[in-house]
RNA sequence: GCCCUGGUGGUGUAGCGUGGCCUAUCAUACGGGACUGUCACUCCCGUGACUCGGGUUCAAAUCCCGACCAGGGCGCCA
């Protein structure tokens, strides 16, 4: 019986229909009230003319608070002067939940609020359409990245986050007690998906939490972070990973330009088909472009967040958003990542780059026991510690590779967001910890 | 971890440099009233704030110190 803003149109006209929402707005003019009834799928406007609904009903509206969930039995009525071309005259309306007033944000937007006070109020700042609007862009590219996967063979699993001390190092992470053990919150599921090409999977991935425990404060961090991680087995090298990467970007942009317009008209942006095959940059070739725009960047360092930038405006003068740049330095990757077959300074990493920034990190993987331990002794890190991990790499494990690629990050620069904490519900970051 | 910036009603802000004219601006929200076609309705009346502690001074929202909270950058990374 209920209905859905989006279910009525002025056809309607002289049905009588259910509608439940949050009191939008009202608008009274003495013996003629207006509520805007909000629901998920847009706002209706109930009219009450004084003389033509029960007193009753017209004396509710007196002292209903804005944002209150009502909900409202009356007859459509086809109306020029109404928003969408109709409105409803109640019969009855019943007040379901009292909202208290003053509000401690404005969900109709006419008034300002600071992010951080939307993140205190975020059940409030939600209520707010170009705000759902995110999350519902990002369930759609999420259920096409599994669908895509699961079409490319891939299995889903799930890995552990709470881990033992051995890690992978290169990040801070946060410890937990764990009964009279400490344990640790995983900072990815890399040493996990890699345990899994020794089982015959041969090809899974993980919607998983990184958990880094880095102060980083910054519009592009998070301590709390969701990814999409992928392994598969019997590549040949890198290159085969990036063709999923490819494959899989592609197919989350589309999905989104096609079954989010509505969204994308309510977050007034506008998404350019990809352009493939997206280029391959040699780490080499990145330096050589941005020393021809004045940038020196020393072999061996990464690049930094500014020449990064930079390279993006440069590939973007060249026509390309979304590129990788490949063939890094061995010595700046960790120590899992395979060295370069014929040169033993680089290696078969990349990162995949959106607008100058990335969003990617992947590289075929060393396969070969050995090799492993020495990688890791070569870090500094004690192979001791890696005991599990690396008897999967004793007993038979396949040449593969794999990545992670950035959920927050993806939406921030699909959709131009200003800062990463609107991609998440509920950010975790150096300072926040509620709600 | 390092560096920079800021904290004024429920919300968003003006004022702070050059202390006094601040009994603190404006908008919105909130309470009351008028209004039968609003759609940021309009109009009238009302309530509501200088983060906290210390210092300088005849006098502090304004200057200084500290705490707390927040925003941003770097490194690191998704």
């Amino acid at each position: 019986m209920r209905k859905y803003s989006n279910e009525i149109t002025p056809s309607s006209d002289g049905e009588r229909v259910e509608v439940a929402g949050w009191v939008h707005d009202k608008r009274k003019l003495g013996g003629l009230v207006f509520l805007i009834i909000r629901d998920r799928t847009g706002l209706i406007q109930i009219t009450l003319p004084k003389k033509f609904i029960p007193p009753k009903v017209f004396e509710l509206t007196r002292n209903l608070s804005k944002e209150s969930v009502i909900s409202v039995v009356g007859k459509v009525q086809k109306e020029d002067k109404a928003p969408n071309g109709y409105e409803i005259i109640p019969d009855s309306i019943e007040i379901l939940s009292r909202s208290a007033t003053p509000l401690l944000l404005d969900p109709t937007g006419k008034v300002d609020a600071n992010l951080d006070t939307r993140l205190d109020n975020r059940v409030m700042d939600l209520r707010r359409s170009e705000i759902t609007a995110i999350f519902k862009i990002r369930a759609a590219a999420l259920s096409q990245a599994r669908e895509f996967l699961g079409n490319s063979g891939f299995i889903e699993v799930t890995t552990p986050s709470i881990i033992s001390t051995s890690s992978e190092g290169g990040t801070e992470l946060f410890p937990v007690s764990y009964f009279e053990e400490e344990a640790f919150l995983a900072q990815s599921p890399q040493l996990y998906k890699q345990m899994m090409m020794g089982t015959g999977l041969d090809r899974v991935f993980e919607t998983a939490k990184y958990f880094r425990a880095e102060e980083h404060d910054t519009i592009w961090h998070l301590n709390e972070v969701s990814a999409i991680d992928c392994e598969l087995a019997f590549i040949k090298d890198e290159r085969d990973v990036m063709k999923i990467i490819e494959g899989l970007v592609v197919a989350m942009i589309n999905v989104v330009r096609e079954k989010c317009k509505r969204e994308l008209e309510i977050l007034n942006c506008e998404i350019p088909e990809p352009k493939t095959p997206f280029p391959m940059l040699k780490y080499d070739d990145a330096l050589a472009k941005l020393e021809d725009c004045g940038m020196k960047v020393p072999f061996g360092e990464d690049l930094s967040s500014e020449a990064e930038k930079r390279l993006g405006e440069v590939m973007r003068e060249e026509g390309h958003d979304l590129y990788f740049i490949t063939k890094y330095p061995l010595e700046i990757k960790p120590f899992y990542t395979m060295p370069d077959a014929e040169e033993g300074i680089y290696s078969n990493a990349f990162d995949m780059e959106y607008k100058g920034r990335e969003i990617v990190s992947g590289s075929q993987r060393v396969h070969e026991h050995d090799l492993l331990v020495e990688r890791i002794k070569e870090k500094g890190l004690v192979p001791e510690n890696f005991k599990s991990y690396l008897s999967g790499f004793k007993f038979g494990m396949p040449p593969h590779g794999g990545f992670g690629l950035g959920i927050e990050r993806f939406l921030v620069l699909l959709l131009g967001l200003p800062n990463i904490r609107e991609a998440v519900l509920f950010p975790r970051d150096r300072k926040r910890l509620e709600p």
